[in-house]
DNA sequence: ATGAAAGCGCTAACAC
DNA sequence: GTGTTAGCGCTTTCAT
């Protein structure tokens, strides 16, 4: 005998078999009244069941649903700290694209950890979620490659080992951005610049870097690699904001270089804020003795003083777009292999870059 | 007849099923063996099914698990935004725990909409978790009544409907931290202290307010409603950092009384950024001609020039307990009603606030 | 337009 | 120590 009494109590579970029972009809018409289906359904029928579910205080159970149909309805998406608005901003973009197209984002951080990173992955196999979107800090792409060969689609906005074929590809372009940002300092009259850039590990660190050198060899300029301070970080301050103190902490090295720089530009915006506090420490002026640009345009930039001159990566826009396309894989089963999206970064001029002789 | 083969394709996924036939055993042995059950098998059947797991490719499904067992270990954890440093140290806090606990969280943003908070609440529901730790932004405690009435665990960090009995609350003592932070500055020799608040709706905002009034109180002061500034916001900026700009824009609104203030308490850190940028923008140094006293403790307050003088919310270690007493509710199906939790606030001085004379 | 019934993958009695 | 089997709540043929 099926519960009663439930929507008062709301102790045993509702089903749809109570459901059906209170309706005076058989689970399959609840069925395809509840969920949604283009079913022919009497009116009258349909009436009964809405009333019915009220009735009984019922709330559908999903897990039943996804066993069944075997669907989960839900996009992964792991980043590495939720302390990095950049990577919050790629967050909310997807969110809002994935909800309006009925699919839960569920958002998780690997704490730079590549153990968790990987556990993550796997987590998410096992509850059939066959979407991911990943900014990955492992150096192995084999959790990945696991993922993938179980079925999943896949979406990267960062990695740490070498791209390969079979997932959309959604970095920020930071061979373009690097590019933009030097330009900017050549074009403000500096030629003595220094770059600031945490270990190179990272494609996107060589990549930006590479932009830079673009930018000065437009202007036949030369590069050296004395120009690149390269911050040798082990601890990974527990608190996500380790590149902001890293920034300040180069500021020392920056200032014991023999050579005089006018400007500094820094891979990130934490830096490139740290470096700006750092300098004010030491009681040198931004941007009057030394004018300092980022990379990425977080919230910190303009709350800053001076507001940090930077290059604003779309990364709510991205999000948006990468989650888009993982949908239409999901959905069509479309191939995800060899797809890449890029989105066109933009300078963003505020107070921290001055024009000089 | 059970895939052969998926190894190596992944394309349909082994079942339970397919690893007892590949070890030659029931699956009832296979299940007893996978999860972890102390259940006796002999270590030579345990082993023959092992392989068997990675000769098909198995992954558990774990939809199968929780429909069966009507169990889904995870805590669903909802806050208005990602962006605020605050909630995002609770998350941690809660991550920690949960997760060493055997407890998958799964944090979600209502992005300050009433409406999303309540789906997700239902979708918690509907995927049959239920324990839910929440800062809820809606007026009406009515959905999570429901979500309580269904049988979920809640506890809630922030509401801005009257508490009811029947929740875990963890609320930071905005009391104490409003009481110390006045003192400070008491101490410090103000006396004409403006407070700059957003609306007070939000009963946390009443509490530090009755803090400051408290520490006046305490030193015989009289407290005129005049030096509460309240912002009357209705546009919420998207990017989430609307209290900055709100700090920033009350600037004007101080500089206009008539009253002369030589510091200023702000119910956050956010907004007393914004406050201190604000009044930078106007010309007005800090602290030397004002001083300015926040409130959270978020890393943007050690980020900027001068650095803020806060009191720190213990939010990382209220995540951590919180989520300890949701896991014995859950388990234990110990009651939650009328627990609450709360853990002293601490003074960080930095360099906003001056003596005075 | 509606219902009966077969499973989705798993666990847990219960039997041996 | 191992196997058989009955469901968990749902969807979906296949009948009617």
């Amino acid at each position: 005998m099926p519960n009663q009494d439930q929507a008062e109590s709301g102790r045993t579970k509702a089903t749809i078999v109570d459901v059906a029972v209170a309706a005076g009809t058989s689970t399959a018409t609840v069925s395809r009244v509840l969920s949604g289906s283009n079913y022919p359904v009497s009116s009258e029928t349909r009436k009964r069941i809405i009333e019915a579910v009220k009735k009984v205080g019922y709330t559908p159970n999903l897990l039943g649903k996804m066993l069944k149909t075997n669907t989960n309805a839900s996009i992964g998406i792991i980043i590495p700290t939720f302390q990095n608005p950049f990577f919050v901003q790629i967050i909310q973009g997807i969110s809002e694209r994935a909800t309006s197209r009925g699919y839960a984002p569920l958002a998780f951080s690997s704490q730079r950890n590549p153990i968790l990173e990987r556990n993550l992955i796997e987590q998410l196999l096992q509850k059939r979620i066959m979407g991911m979107m990943v900014a990955s800090i492992d150096d192995s792409p084999k959790t990945i490659q696991h993922y993938i060969l179980r079925g999943g689609k896949v979406c990267v906005f960062e990695s740490n080992f070498e791209d390969f074929n079979s997932y959309i590809l959604a970095k920020t372009d930071m061979l373009e951005s690097g590019r933009i940002a030097m330009n900017y300092l050549l074009s403000m009259g500096h030629r003595n610049i220094a770059i600031i850039t945490t270990p190179l590990r990272k494609q996107t660190r060589a990549q930006t870097l590479m932009g830079c050198r673009m930018a000065l060899q437009a202007q036949n300029l030369d590069f050296s690699d004395e120009d690149i301070i390269i911050a040798r970080y082990e601890k990974e301050l527990e608190d996500g904001l380790f590149e902001f103190e890293i920034g300040k902490e180069m500021v020392r090295e920056l200032l014991n270089r023999k050579k005089k720089y006018t400007a500094v530009l820094a891979v990130n915006d934490l830096i490139a804020c740290g470096i700006v506090n750092g300098l004010k420490l030491h009681g040198i002026a931004v941007p009057n003795e030394i004018s300092v640009i980022g990379l990425d345009d977080i919230p910190l930039a303009s709350m800053i003083t001076p507001a940090l001159t930077t290059v604003h990566m779309p990364s709510y826009v991205l999000g948006q777009k990468a989650c888009q396309m993982m949908i239409d894989a999901l959905e069509k089963d479309e191939q995800t292999a060899g797809i890449s999206l890029s989105i066109q970064p933009k300078l963003v001029i505020r107070d921290s870059v001055i024009k000089i002789s």
